[in-house]
RNA sequence: GCUCCGUUGGUGUAGUCCGGCCAAUCAUUUCGGCCUUUCGAGCCGAUGACCUGGGUUCAAAUCCCAGACGGAGCACCA
């Protein structure tokens, strides 16, 4: 599997010589588990690293306590995240352990001449940015900023009185590279223990800018949002003379099958209020709900990497994931058959119907057919069977009962025939999944995207276990959740 | 308002830097056929795209100009 999009692949490619490590960094902010979005820059990261037997770390960007604050079991998910995606990062860091690294590199920006403390409320700076002009405190000495400084750092302000900007181009001619914010105050605590004393904390980009510089980060990938960062950063690189990464600007991933908008902080919402059960509900758009659902990470993987990596926005169709998934799960997915009752979303019902005419008192469909070897299940059939609603057919037409055999409904029975397979080759009859009625057969709710919907498995679906992957027939693959007491629960993969 | 960036079939992508081998690649989707007591898979086939207009050139998806459309930034968010 090789990323197919030009400018990081041929930049990855071409610089593979040109640099004894190829080395990448994910730098996820915390604030809760991952969404699918998210699994984009581990996938196609991850894959870089293996191209080229590369480094690449997750840096948790932790440094707003308050707007963005972190979730403390976000760190250790997002990890799990990607791992479950096939990658294993090569260090963890978090910017919230190093501050007195931004604290040390900040007074050296001060003493370069590159920082001056501002004490401008934010819309008057705002105005006179906008306008190119220069604030009251930017000619400030080194000195001044430099004590100014050491009581942000100390805690001597609050929020909002002063910040450490950068000394960039007051009249650059694109207003969002004058003379930006590197640190501020901010009076919430954090919520990690270790970094809770903290109230200077260090913007993004300075952060960030600092951080791949130490961590020797050879090529950055990032979103669009994020195109005006490395030309800001750049001035805190030339003060310090350093070179920058080669970066690459991505666009946003739209997924195309869900209802639930794909952010954090809204899912975060439907969770809260009741309307979802959790991060891994099957109808939330999470990488912890694929992961329930069955869906190998390597599917999403190879997906988001087939995306490449334009500057535009891109849509992630579904079907691709599924797709890849198909092809990892079918082979170890056993068949059973699995008739729908009812479900929250869609038009669904069972019929029972008895059988009459020389009929037989078992169904042998095999377990999987492409593997002989795995034998055969047994469906024993009394004097009737349950078939989907709408698979019922026209009286005096047939059908025929996969596994089982062939049957003519004469609009209140199923009369067993002894037609050949010719009747489905001439497309007399449709072949249908079924269970016995009035046998052991299994209660089972699938949950979907789309809702639930509940039904009845043939008998020896109870001999599945947990985690394993099925294929209902004629419904989709899903994976065994577990069998409880009154019903087994499934997670509805795909088809 | 200022500043960036992008535009190839339904979706994603290759090709664009270094014009010709591009009547445009591959995957997915949809549809059809084959195979299989006929699910899925597999195999075969079909449908379907270079944003528009100029220009340069023997030759343009590719270079130049203009326009349209779309996206992003101008936060004491990341």
């Amino acid at each position: 599997m090789e990323p197919s999009s030009t400018s990081a692949d041929s930049l990855a490619r071409q610089d593979g010589d040109e640099y004894d490590e190829i080395r990448m960094r994910v730098a996820p902010n915390p604030n809760g588990p991952w969404h699918i979005g998210h699994a984009r820059m581990p996938a196609v990261i991850g894959t870089y690293k293996e191209m080229y037997d590369g480094w690449f770390c997750v840096r948790f960007d932790d440094t707003d306590p308050e707007t963005k604050r972190p979730d403390l079991d976000a760190y250790d998910q997002i990890i799990e995240d990607i791992e479950y995606l096939g990658f294993d990062p090569d260090a963890v860091y978090r910017a919230s352990d190093r501050m007195e690294t931004y604290y040390d590199h900040a007074r050296d920006l001060i003493e370069k001449g590159g920082a001056y403390t501002c004490s401008c409320p934010q819309g008057d700076f705002s105005d006179m940015k906008n306008s190119g002009e220069a604030c009251p405190h930017r000619d400030k000495d080194a000195e001044t900023t430099l004590s100014e400084f050491e009581a942000m750092v100390d805690g001597e302000y609050d929020s909002g009185e002063m910040v450490l900007r950068v000394r960039t181009d007051i009249e650059h001619k694109n207003p969002a590279l004058r003379d930006w914010v590197a640190f501020r105050m901010i009076d919430t605590p954090h919520p990690r223990e270790e970094a809770s004393e903290y109230r200077c904390w260090p913007m993004l980009d300075f952060q960030s800018g600092v951080d791949d510089h130490l961590l020797d980060v050879t090529h950055i990938i990032r979103g669009i949002d994020l195109q005006d960062s490395a030309k800001r950063q750049r001035f805190v690189y030339d003060y310090f003379g350093w070179e920058y990464p080669e970066v690459l600007h991505w666009g946003h991933v739209q997924i195309d099958a869900f209802d639930v908008k794909m952010s954090t902080s809204t899912i975060k919402q439907l969770i809260d209020e009741g309307e979802l059960d959790g991060w891994d509900d099957p109808r939330a758009p999470t990488v912890a709900a694929f992961r329930r659902r069955g869906i190998r990470g390597e599917a999403i993987t190879d997906a988001m990497v087939e995306l490449g990596t334009s500057t535009s926005d891109v849509d992630l169709a579904m079907s691709a994931v599924y797709s890849h998934n198909r092809d990892l799960i079918d082979d170890d997915a056993n068949r059973y058959f699995f008739v729908r009752e009812s479900g929250d979303n869609g038009d669904f019902g069972t019929v029972e119907l008895p059988l009459a005419g020389d009929a037989p008192g078992e169904g042998t469909p095999p377990v999987h057919p492409e593997h002989e070897d795995r034998g055969r299940r047994s469906l024993p059939v009394d004097d009737a069977v349950v078939i989907e609603s709408a698979d019922l057919p026209e009286a005096g037409e047939k059908l025929w009962l996969k596994g089982y055999g062939p049957v003519e409904y004469d609009g209140s029975e199923l009369r067993y025939t002894d037609d050949d397979i010719e009747v489905v080759r001439e497309g007399e009859a449709d072949v249908v999944h079924w269970v016995p009625a009035g046998e052991e057969t299994v209660s089972v709710r699938l949950r979907t995207p789309e809702g639930d919907v509940t039904g009845y498995a043939e008998p020896a679906f109870a001999g599945t276990d947990a985690d394993e992957m099925v294929q209902f027939v004629r419904v989709g693959f899903a994976r065994v959740d577990g069998h409880g007491d009154d019903e087994s629960v499934t997670y509805f993969a795909h088809e």
